[in-house]
RNA sequence: GCUCGAGUGGUGGAAUUGGUAGACACGUUGGACUUAAAAUCCAAUGACCAUUGCGGUCGUGCGGGUUCAAGUCCCGCCUCGAGUACCA
């Protein structure tokens, strides 16, 4: 029989589940290791090879740490809110629980035959109310919070009304949308509206009408990150922008804590990079600039301060607040019309069309308030209403959008910087603007001949001493839109009083996702639950009918994790301080601005209520990389049924079709499995090389339509399931993008099968020894041993792949069958390849899982080697080896080498000028 | 445009601190075993030149440089991929 996987892999797998191997629960003997996938949506088609690519390495890494003694949580869940089975929803009318639950079903099925050591009595559902209960806990915290920036950090909203009731306004520091002055007084006699509508502008949960990025096309609002290029990043719809009530997160709040935050946590650059970007820090001056003839101001936000003399112009957006005030006039007709043309200008309008110049004049002027100059105030959408103040200061001889536009509409530019090393130039020649930040002021009054920075601060303490500015930072990050008017997601625990949003009383939730007659919004436009009988509190209060978004059940599932069944709390004290944070997180970085953002804002606001012990969630953090499809075709004669093989395509005109990649082995295409597969190419004719017919190749994404998905229960049938892990891991390097090429994994099995035949004959028998190992053998296994723990600790998983095949290979040509060698090897082996090193441990005479058996330690003196083969090469080039005793002194091996035969011919008539020795590397002698 | 990452045989990839480039595997070719196939085993396999044998030259995207020694470090460029997009 032999190496028998599929009997095997069933027999561990059931074992595993029903004497809950991997269960993981609290012991304060054994150190804790937390290890952390992200969990998949459950989407119809199921998992194809590329979503078990990052589960499988942190199975080997969590298998590999509870070897190493530590006490590892490994748990699986649902990410199970999500707009497919919703859409789906809408097409057939079946409950999106019910296609949820189908889904989960069949997930957990493929998962279950891989072999995770997961422990499933921890899984959570985004959507089951027991989980969605904490999620809506957690906006209720968020909506009784506000932010203090002088204790930096998220309190309770009762405090701040303290304060109010104690000194009004006064004196308070905190992050809020508007801001009004009160006495103690004026605030006590404000109506209870009056007061909540205050509150409104600090509360980390907050409504507002804000623009959104609306997509007729699924009937919502999606976040920043869901939308790419002006389109749904599902589905692919056009947005656009609309004035909508929203509820919103107050992430920017924490912006520099979410940016310090990333010093201190083991991610990859690029990760962090990408975070940086969306933070989007920087550091400049807020400075007013007085409308001439008028009250009102207009506050720029600039990281150039010190190019403000060669400020010629002013730009507003055109949904500026002061817009109408503005316009004078005789340009009334001719501004309102850019601006509404600029208003319903679609995202994507607006994207495709960067380069293109466009803004009026306003008719109104404003100060240079350290010049003097009057300078005129345009309008045009390059500058945006959303970042800064929505109004710049425009200097075209130091930014290039600024330049840009004065050369098109022939407003004056004047050099104010002059680059290090370079004269004054004539602006009317130049090609672009001079951005850089070296250089010395001109043409700037008192500034002049100060270096930029110098420049920077000296503007900054004039302007804050004239009481019409002050230095600040920007950020570009947004607060977070937490509405979605969609029916498949956690509904609000908010109802409204007099059109004013309460939280619902704790002990209401979880506040129950009702029943709808479809899943569509109303006639009148209002979202699914307004179709919702009853949907009110006991008092008869309506209750709030968006849902939350995506990102709400995911922003910190992981906590959940730590203690899932518990329902008098999110999670217990004790349980979070055994467990405190994620050690190891798995995933794709298509989360990097979304995800990763809002749990670690989610994570922080947590932290400042006192309920996690860790400021930041994930400490490392690996991206696996995609797994790309690799799809064949087949080349059709135009107009004909014939199709010709690879390398005769050039002879004919030919379209290249997608084949299906189950008729190809070894881009060796099945004729009668090709003709059978659809009915028109029943009758293909074909035009074969060497009696084959040899199929084109390309990488591209795994999709249905390109015919290349692999699904690994196909392989898994084939192959078995520890082969499969082993070779995902062999295909190369985790975090980096690769084609998934099956022609590769034969080798995987058949390496499994030469490690079975180590310890089995033919006939099944064991022929393991209790033989003494020799020399030999003992240095195969504990230079392995060296190497597989060394490249685990780096995450190198494919090249310890490739040692247990050296290692393999080696005890197969000594014959070893020797149980002091194969015995440490099985264990070395199981992370990667568990159910076989299951059997083979049974095999062995262990009644206990393998788990629980402890790493191997490698031992040095059976690595040390009394001899060195020195490679020698002359001037850089190696020539020959030498055997050399590993202490020789240098001199000594100079002379060995210098008098070795093979050296002879490369000294001949030649000077040795230079002779490096470097102990047990290379010796190189350079001769001329 | 900006930011980040990557370019190594026919293919996936290895080379951890500058020290034998191409480990391991696939594929291909030849051979053994077999009635045959599968499975297994053995050998060859970067390119070019030479071939009777010994060999030799070139070679890690391109061009320079540092060094006894460069896939690895430095400078300049090219190509591909990812993210971002008027962020003042």
């Amino acid at each position: 029989m032999g190496y028998d996987f599929g009997e095997i892999e069933s027999k561990w797998q059931k074992y595993w589940a029903e004497n809950k191997v991997f269960k993981a629960e609290i012991d304060t003997e054994k150190p804790k290791y937390y290890v952390l996938d992200m969990f998949p949506y459950p989407s119809g088609a199921g998992l194809h090879v590329g979503h078990p690519l990052g589960y499988i390495a942190s199975d080997i890494y969590s298998r590999y740490k509870r070897h190493k003694g530590f006490n590892v949580l490994h748990p699986m869940g649902y990410d199970a809110y999500g707009l497919p089975a919703e859409q789906y929803a809408i097409q057939t009318g079946t409950h999106p629980e019910e296609t949820t639950e189908k889904n989960i079903k069949r997930y957990r099925k493929q998962l279950d035959q891989i072999g995770f050591s997961f422990d499933w009595d921890r899984e959570v559902r985004t959507s089951d109310p027991k989980y969605y209960k904490w999620t809506q806990w957690t906006f209720i915290q968020l909506f009784n919070s506000w932010y203090n920036k002088d204790t930096n950090k998220a309190e309770s909203l009762d405090n701040l009304v303290e304060k109010f009731e104690k000194t009004g306004s006064k004196g308070i520091n905190a992050a809020y949308n508007e801001h009004e002055d009160f006495t103690s007084e004026q605030w006590k006699k404000f109506t209870e509206y009056e007061q909540q509508n205050i509150l409104m502008n600090y509360r980390l949960a907050y409504l507002k009408d804000t623009v959104v990025n609306w997509c007729p096309a699924l009937g919502t609002v999606l976040a920043n990150d869901e939308v790419k290029d002006g389109l749904s990043e599902r589905g692919g719809h056009p947005v656009e922008r609309k004035l909508m009530k929203q509820w919103l997160l107050r992430i920017t709040a924490y912006s520099q804590r979410l940016l310090d935050g990333l010093d201190d946590i083991d991610w990859s650059e690029a990760l962090k990079e990408s975070q940086r970007n969306w933070i989007g820090r920087s550091e400049g001056a807020s400075i007013d600039f007085k409308i001439k003839n008028h009250n009102e101001k207009l506050e720029v936000f600039t990281t150039r301060p010190d190019t403000i003399f060669g400020a010629t112009f002013m730009v507003i957006a055109p949904e500026h607040e002061l817009m109408d005030q503005l316009i004078t006039p005789e340009r009334k007709q001719e501004v309102e019309e850019y601006v509404s043309w600029a208003k319903n200008r679609s995202e994507r309008e607006r994207m495709t069309e960067v380069k293109k110049v466009t803004g009026v004049f306003t008719g109104s002027y404003a100060i240079n308030p350290i010049s003097g100059q009057d300078i005129p105030i345009w309008t045009a959408d390059y500058v945006l209403a959303g970042y800064g103040t929505g109004a710049i200061m425009a200097v075209p001889g130091h930014d290039s959008r600024d330049f840009a536009f004065a050369r098109h509409f022939e407003l004056p530019i004047i050099q104010v910087v002059v680059a290090n090393g370079e004269e004054p130039g004539n602006v009317s020649e130049w090609d672009d603007s001079y951005d850089g930040k070296e250089g010395a002021m001109i043409n700037s009054g008192f500034i002049n001949g100060m270096q930029v920075k110098q420049a920077i601060a000296a503007v900054i303490k004039e302007v804050e001493e004239k009481g019409i500015g002050y230095g600040t930072i920007n950020y570009r990050l947004r607060d977070a839109i937490f509405s979605r008017q969609r029916y498949w997601g956690e509904p609000f625990p908010i109802y409204y009083k007099d059109g004013m949003p309460y939280a619902l009383d704790e002990s209401e939730l979880p506040l129950k996702l009702p029943a709808v007659d479809k899943y569509l919004p109303t006639e009148d436009g209002k979202p699914p639950l307004a179709r919702a009988e009853n949907w009110t509190t006991k008092e008869g209060y309506p209750l709030e009918t968006n849902t939350m978004p995506g990102f709400a059940g995911s922003s910190a599932y992981y906590l959940r994790y730590m203690d899932p069944l518990n329902d008098t709390e999110y999670f217990s004290k004790e349980a979070n301080n055994y467990w405190k944070d994620v050690d190891l997180y798995v995933g794709g970085d298509e989360h990097a601005a979304g995800h990763l953002i809002y749990s670690r804002f989610w994570n922080k606001f947590l932290f400042d209520l006192g309920l996690v012990c860790e400021e930041e969630p994930f400490k490392k953090l690996i991206n696996q990389g995609k797994i790309q499809g690799r799809s064949n075709f087949v080349y059709r004669i135009q107009g004909t049924n014939k199709f010709v093989s690879h390398s005769l395509r050039k002879e004919y005109d030919t379209q290249a079709l997608h084949v299906d990649i189950n008729l190809v082995h070894n881009d060796v295409l099945d004729l009668e499995a090709f003709k059978n597969w659809l009915p028109e190419y029943k009758d293909a004719e074909f035009i074969l090389e060497d009696g084959k017919y040899v199929c084109g190749y390309e990488v591209e994404k795994m999709s249905k339509s390109k015919h290349n998905v692999q699904n690994p229960d196909n392989l898994i049938e084939k192959y078995g399931a520890d082969t499969l892990r082993v070779y995902e891991m062999f295909l190369g390097p985790l975090e980096q993008d690769k084609p998934w090429d099956t022609n590769g994994i034969e080798g995987v099995f058949r390496f499994l099968r030469k490690f079975w035949r180590l310890f089995f004959d033919e006939d099944d028998n064991l022929i393991v020894t209790d033989d003494k190992p020799a020399d030999e053998e003992l240095k195969t296994l504990h230079k392995t041993i060296k190497k597989v723990d060394s490249d685990i600790l780096r995450f190198s998983f494919n090249t310890g792949v490739s040692a247990y095949m050296i290692c393999v290979n080696e005890l197969s040509e000594l014959k070893c069958h020797k149980r002091s060698i194969l015995e440490p090897l099985t264990i070395l082996l199981s992370p990667y390849a568990p159910h076989i090193c299951e059997e083979i441990w049974q095999k062995l005479g262990y009644a206990e899982s393998i788990s629980t058996a402890s790493y191997p330690i490698h031992n040095e003196d059976y690595l040390s080697e009394n001899s060195f083969e020195y490679p020698v090469s002359f001037n850089g080039k190696m020539r020959f080896k030498i055997k050399l005793p590993v202490d020789m002194p240098k001199a000594e091996i100079e002379k060995a080498v210098v008098e070795a035969e093979e050296a002879q011919k490369w000294l001949d008539g030649k000077t040795i000028r230079k002779i490096i020795v470097v102990p047990n590397r290379i010796v190189n002698l350079v001769v001329g």
